[in-house]
DNA sequence: AATGAATGAGTCTTCATTCAT
DNA sequence: CATGAATGAAGACTCATTCAT
C-alpha cells in the first residue's frame, strides 16, 4: 500500500557509496568501484541515479538525517527535566555516533567545503536542529536557575566545537577511540563554565 | 636578507597549486591544471617535484609553518605575563588567520582525513606546537592561582574546538566573515570556566 | 474512415525517430531520447521494433513514401496535356514539399550515404518513381515537338540537379526559404534549354 | 625555418580521421577507432586536438581546401579566352575530384546539415570562390555576345546542380564510377541553354 | 631549467539491448 | 501492450607520468 519501489539495489548502491566516500572522497571514489563494491553493473548505477554528484547527494541526505536521527532517539530517553542530566547524555549519544561511524564523520568532515547548496541547506538545517535543541535545553537551564546568563549560541559552540575536536582529533588524526573518561572531562568543564555555584553535578 | 635561492618556478607552482587545491581538494585538481595556472609545462612540474603527492605535501608544509608562524608572531606582542590577555591576544590571532585564509582553511579541513601519515606528523606538531603553547599558558594560569584546576588539555579542546567550530560555520559553511563580537561572547565564556572567583576581566 | 489499425504507439515512436533522425542523424539519436520523446519505455520500444535499424528503416520508408505521395499528388491537378505546364506544377510542388520538410531533407541528404541495401532500393524506387514520370513527360514534349530531342535522363537530372543544389543551399547551409521568384528563374532557365524556338511560356 | 611544428602525427590523425568519417560520418566514428588507425594513443589525439569537434572541423577545413585546390589548378590550364573551353574544364576538373574523392564525398554530403556554424562558413567560402569563378565565366561569355542573357546564379546553380546530382546518384547511391559520355552530355545540354543560336561548340 | 609529444590506464557516462513481470 | 530494472561494451575524454630534446 505505500509506495513501494523496490529500494533494493537502489540502497545497495547507497551502502556502497557511503563506504567509498568515507575511505576516499568524492573526487576520490570511482563508478567503477561503486559498482564492484555494489554488485551491480556500472549501467545499472546510471539507472538509479542521474550523476556521480547525485549519489553524493543521496548519500549525505540519507547519512545527515540518518545521524540526526539517532541522537534524537538517543537523548529521548534521558530525563528531560533536568537540563544537566539530558546535556551529559546528549554528549554521551553524540560521542557514540561519532565512534560507531568513523568513516563517515571523516567523510563529512572533508566534504564540508565541497559541499553545494542544496546539500548545505541540509546541513544548516541538521545544524539547526540538533544545536537549536541543545540551545532549547540551556535556555531552559538558565531559566530555572541553574545556569548563568550566557547566550545560548556560544555555549552551543563551545560545547559542540569541543566535541568536534575532541573528534576530529581522536578519530581522524589519532585514529584511536573515544575515551570516555576524556568525555567526562570534557562536559565536566563545560558545565563548571555553564553553572552558577553549586557543583557540576558530583 | 634570508638566504633565497631563487626558486622561482618552484613558488610559482606551490602558489597556483595552494590556489587549486583549496577549491577542489587533493583529488581534484590536476596537474594539467596546475601547469596553467603556473605558467608552466607539465614535464617542467615533474622537474622540480617527483609526484603529485610531493607537491600537495609541500604545499601543506608550506602552509602549515605560515599558519603557525604567524599566529606566534602576533602573540608575541602580547603581555605574556598575564595569562588572559595572552588568551585573548591568541583567539584574535587564530580567527584573523582563518579570516585571512579561508579558502586554505577549506582545504585543510577537507583533506585532513586524506592525509599520509607523513603529512599527519607535521599536524601533530603544529598542533602540539600550538596546542602546546595554549596549554603552557592556562598551566601558568593555574599556578598563579587565577584559573582553577581543570586539566589543561580539556581547556585547550574547548578553546581550540570552539573556534574551530565557530570557524567552521562561519567561513564554510555560512560563506560570511568573523564576527569580532562573537569572537568575544566566545572567549568570554571561555574564560568564565575557567577562572577562579573574578569576573572574565572586566 | 480509412482502415485505420489504430497502431497507436508505434506511430508515436515513428513520430518521434522522425524528428530525432532529422535533427541528429542515425548514429547520433538514441533509443533513450527516443523513448523519452515518444513517451514511452525504452522496452516498449523493442516490443514494437526489433531493432534501431528497423526504427531507422521504418521512418525512411514511410518518409519517402510520403514525399512521393505528396508530389503526385499535388501534380495530378495539373493540366497534364501541355508538358510545359505540368513541369512547372512538379516544380512548385516539389520545392514547396522541401519547404514544408527542412528538417527530413536535411536528414536524407545526410544519411543517404550510410544507406543500407535494403533502404538505397527504396530510395531508387523513389527515384525511379518520380524522375520516371518526369522524364515521360519531357519524351512527350517531344513527341509533341514542343521540346528538342535530348537524352530524357540528361534532362531529368538537370532539372532535378538544379533544384536539389537550390534547396540544400537554401534550406541547409543558408537556412532561409525557398524564394519563389529564383524556383522560377530556375525553371526558366531549364525550359529554354529544352524548348525548340518559342519562348518558355510568357 | 618556416615554423615547423612537426605536423608529423597531427597530419596523420587527420589522415585516419578523414578515412574514418568518410565511412561512419561524425557520429559514427570513433576515438579509439582514430588512435588505432592513426597508430597512436588516445592520449596523444587529446594532445593535438581539443576535442571531437575539433577533429572533425579540422579534417573537413584541409579537405575543402584541398578539394578547392585541385578544382582551380585543372581549370587553370584551359584557355581562359574561350568560357565554353573553360566550362567544359570545369565540369572535367569536378568531376574527376569527385570520382577520386568518393569516400570523402559521401561524407561531405551527409555532413552538411550537422556543421556548425564555422564549418559551414568555410563551405560557403568555397562555394563562393567555386561558384563566383563559374558565374565570372558566364558573364564573360555574356559579354562577348556567345551565352544570352540569363541570371549567372541561375546557370551556375543548373551546372553545378546536375553534376552534384549526377555524382550523388552516381557516387553514393550505384556506388559506379562516373561515366565520360554522360557527362558530355551533361554540359551540352547545359551549353545549349546557355548559348545563342550557333551549336553548342561543334 | 624547461618543454611538448607521447602514453595507456582510468575517468564519468551513454549505448543498444534483454528480460521478468 | 507495457514497463523498468539490469547489463556490459563502448562512448568521449582526463589522468599522472615519462622522455628525448
Amino acid at each position: 500500500m505505500t509506495g513501494q519501489t523496490t529500494p533494493d539495489s537502489k540502497d545497495a548502491i547507497l551502502d556502497a557509496a557511503q563506504d567509498l566516500i568515507a575511505r576516499h572522497g568524492y573526487a576520490g571514489f570511482s563508478i567503477r568501484d561503486l559498482a564492484r563494491g555494489s554488485g551491480l553493473a556500472k549501467g545499472t548505477i546510471y539507472h538509479h541515479f542521474q550523476d556521480k554528484r547525485d549519489i553524493y547527494r543521496s548519500v549525505m541526505v540519507r547519512d545527515l538525517s540518518q545521524l540526526s536521527a539517532r541522537v534524537q532517539e538517543a537523548v529521548a530517553v534521558a530525563d528531560a527535566d533536568d537540563p544537566v542530566v539530558w546535556l551529559r547524555a546528549f554528549v554521551a549519544a553524540f560521542l557514540q555516533q561519532a565512534e560507531e561511524r568513523r568513516s563517515h564523520i571523516r567523510a563529512l568532515v572533508r566534504e564540508l567545503s565541497a559541499m553545494e547548496d542544496g546539500m548545505l541547506q541540509i546541513a544548516r538545517q541538521v545544524r539547526e536542529q540538533v544545536g537549536g535543541q541543545v540551545a532549547a535545553v540551556i535556555e531552559e537551564g538558565i531559566a530555572l536557575g541553574r545556569f548563568r546568563a550566557v547566550p545560548p549560541q556560544v555555549a552551543v559552540m563551545s560545547l559542540i566545537g569541543a566535541m568536534n575536536t575532541y573528534i576530529a582529533w581522536q578519530l581522524v588524526v589519532e585514529d584511536s577511540p573515544i575515551d570516555a573518561q576524556a568525555a567526562d572531562a570534557l562536559i565536566d568543564f563545560f558545565l563548571y563554565g555553564l553553572m552558577k555555584e553549586e557543583n557540576s553535578d558530583g
